[in-house]
DNA sequence: GCCGTTTTCGGCCCGACTGTTTTCAGTCG
């Protein structure tokens, strides 16, 4: 059983016990564990058989109990018995804003409103004004929600997202009338998807700002409109939440609207072990309601003994003990990054030319570039010939004296053909200065036969990074049958480096898997994929997902001098 | 349902906004 399958049946359970009426507590057990399955890196079905299932936090006996019986039956008596005594689809109606546990058990109980349908056809008939709490303004507001509910709303892309929130926040910045605008929320943790915007603003004149902020171009509706919060729909149907504070709150607010929920839950607990409140006004004395900290972040951390955590560490996965502990590492940024190790031209599918894609890596400020155009069995984009490969490299060759200091690599994307056999014969793959290997077929493999032949193309000495692993595209394909663990012990083993792919559809390998293979000795390799020149500004996103797998930038080899990174290729190939 | 350098029981983060309430519950993040 897949690890978004366990995720979503312990949720059901969390959703219907919710409807049902129960303790929070108990539902926040299974909510908890749901959200900490969602983001690990391992199989839990690997987990269980090897009774490693209390090793997550918030697993106790019970719920170590309910997933050995999910992964053995498929379901749980716990989830039965529960969809047995109420329908299982009134949860469909928890999707539904401003409709929670109380007020969906309510309808059922009243209306029998057990469906998104049902509840279409109870607003249209009028019939909900008749339950109390619920009035005119609720029925209209339901009307609009449910129509925009069935074209359902997804996450967006950090790619798409985080460049709107930085639009936005520059137009609310513009206004002039607030000391600080920052993007909080998700983006700022650099999570691959997202959900709204958070944006926390610092003004001495909250009302004002509020009533420019929502007469802005970008507000195509508001739904809430408080003096310190408003919560608006812009013109891509993205949700936008902003909070406003008077300057001295800034640092806890941004902390507070940061998140994660489950880092600030942490951070309170500890505050209050001192007799202590967080909240986003600040830091305070639960005795004289002293104020301890609050004007920035750093401040708010070190009054509760922490070093300030980089934001996308902030998902209470370790960062919160390992600041306590001083032992945080220092994470990889763009600044680091030396050059770019996978890059398309137009000899097989980029858009640009050689020059071209040089030219703007080294205005970049890189080192060095490798053209790593797609190998000879990617007809459709193509792929190079041995005789194009030998032509390409008198080509790059030809290029070197204009462009020196910086340098351009002759390397591959060679492909790992579906029997495991690389796409060029080792002549050939020796000869490029620099190869990544990546799978572009064949993906309905077995997971076996899959990671076997990830294994192949890893084992192989003139294979340097395996490009995007998984072969997922967010939101759109899942990536094939792996075995993931298999594949970071080889890239351990042969001292390869697995890439974190940076288009933001790929972000591959994601975080938690880069985390793990960092921890396993792993290299990493982010690079861009780019197939034009404006590809190259994609690493943002994927030093984001660097950032948030704890990587040094010594872990990252496009970080290293070109020097140390021929010779760590180099070595290897000594053996062909 | 989990968890413990004060606890194996009694806690479990905190506040804004809305709608419909005549003082606040429910929802949301």
């Amino acid at each position: 059983m897949r690890n978004d399958q366990v995720v979503e049946h312990l949720d059901a359970i969390a959703d219907l016990l919710e409807i049902k009426g129960e303790s929070p507590f108990r539902v926040n057990a299974y909510r908890d564990v749901a959200r900490r399955i969602a983001h690990h890196p391992e199989e839990i079905s690997i987990l269980a058989e090897e009774q490693r299932l209390r090793s997550i936090p918030g697993v106790g006996e019970t719920l170590a109990a309910r997933i050995v019986e999910l992964i053995q039956r498929g379901t749980t008596e716990t989830y039965e018995e529960l969809a047995r005594s109420m329908p299982a689809g009134l949860r469909d109606l928890l999707a539904v804003p401003g409709l929670g546990p109380k007020r969906v058990r309510q309808l059922y109980d009243q209306l029998s409103i057990a469906s998104l349908p049902d509840l279409e056809a109870a607003v249209q008939a009028g019939r909900l004004r008749a339950v109390p709490g619920f009035g005119a303004k609720t029925e209209e507001r339901m009307l609009r929600d449910l129509a925009r509910l069935r074209q359902r709303v997804r996450r967006h892309l950090l790619g798409e997202a985080w460049p709107l929130a930085e639009e936005i926040a520059a137009a609310l910045r513009a206004l002039r009338l607030a000391e600080r605008v920052e993007v909080a929320g998700s983006i700022r943790r650099r999570l691959e998807t997202i959900g709204d915007l958070d944006i926390v603003i610092a003004s001495a004149r909250p009302e004002a700002f509020a009533a420019r902020a929502v007469a802005l171009p970008v507000v195509e509706q508001v739904q809430e409109h408080g003096p310190t919060k408003l919560t608006l729909l812009t013109q891509r149907d993205v949700q936008l939440d902003i909070r406003v504070v008077a300057p001295h709150e800034f640092g806890s607010a941004l902390l507070h609207f940061t998140g994660s929920k489950q880092h600030n839950i942490h951070l309170r607990a500890m505050a209050q072990e001192r007799g202590w409140k967080v909240n986003e006004y600040g830091l305070f004395d639960e005795a004289t309601g002293a104020r301890l900290a609050g004007l920035t972040e750093e401040e708010m951390y070190a009054r509760l003994g922490l070093a300030w955590i980089p934001p996308e560490l902030r998902e209470d996965a370790g960062e919160i003990e390992a600041a306590a502990a001083g032992r945080l590492p220092t994470l990889i940024t763009e600044a680091d990054v030396r050059g770019e190790l996978h890059a398309h031209t137009d000899w097989s599918d980029g858009g640009a030319s050689l020059e071209a894609m040089a030219e703007a890596a080294r205005a970049r400020g890189y080192a060095y570039l490798a053209i790593t155009d797609h190998s000879r069995s990617r007809a459709v984009a193509g792929g190079l010939s041995v005789e194009r490969v030998r032509e390409q490299r008198a080509a790059i060759a030809a290029l070197k004296a204009r462009y020196a200091p910086f340098s351009i690599l002759a390397g591959s994307e060679v492909d790992i053909r579906a029997d495991g056999t690389l796409d060029y014969d080792d002549e050939t793959l020796a000869a490029f200065d620099f190869v990544v290997a990546s799978v572009h077929s064949g993906f309905a493999q077995s997971r076996d036969v899959m990671t076997q032949r990830l294994l192949n193309a890893l084992a192989h000495p003139a294979v340097d990074v395996l490009g995007h692993p998984s072969g997922r595209l967010i939101g759109k394909r899942e990536g094939y049958e792996l075995d993931v663990e298999a594949v970071i012990a080889a890239a351990a083993r042969h001292g390869k480096a697995l890439e974190i792919n940076s288009q933001p559809d790929r972000l591959d390998v994601r975080d938690t898997v880069a985390r793990r293979a960092h921890e396993a000795g792993v290299l990493l390799c982010v690079a861009t994929d780019a197939h034009s020149p404006r590809h190259y500004a994609a690493l943002r996103f994927g030093i984001g997902q660097a950032r948030r797998a704890w990587l040094p930038a010594e872990a990252v080899i496009n970080t290293w001098p070109l020097e140390r990174l021929l010779t760590w290729r180099r070595r290897r190939l000594d053996v062909l």
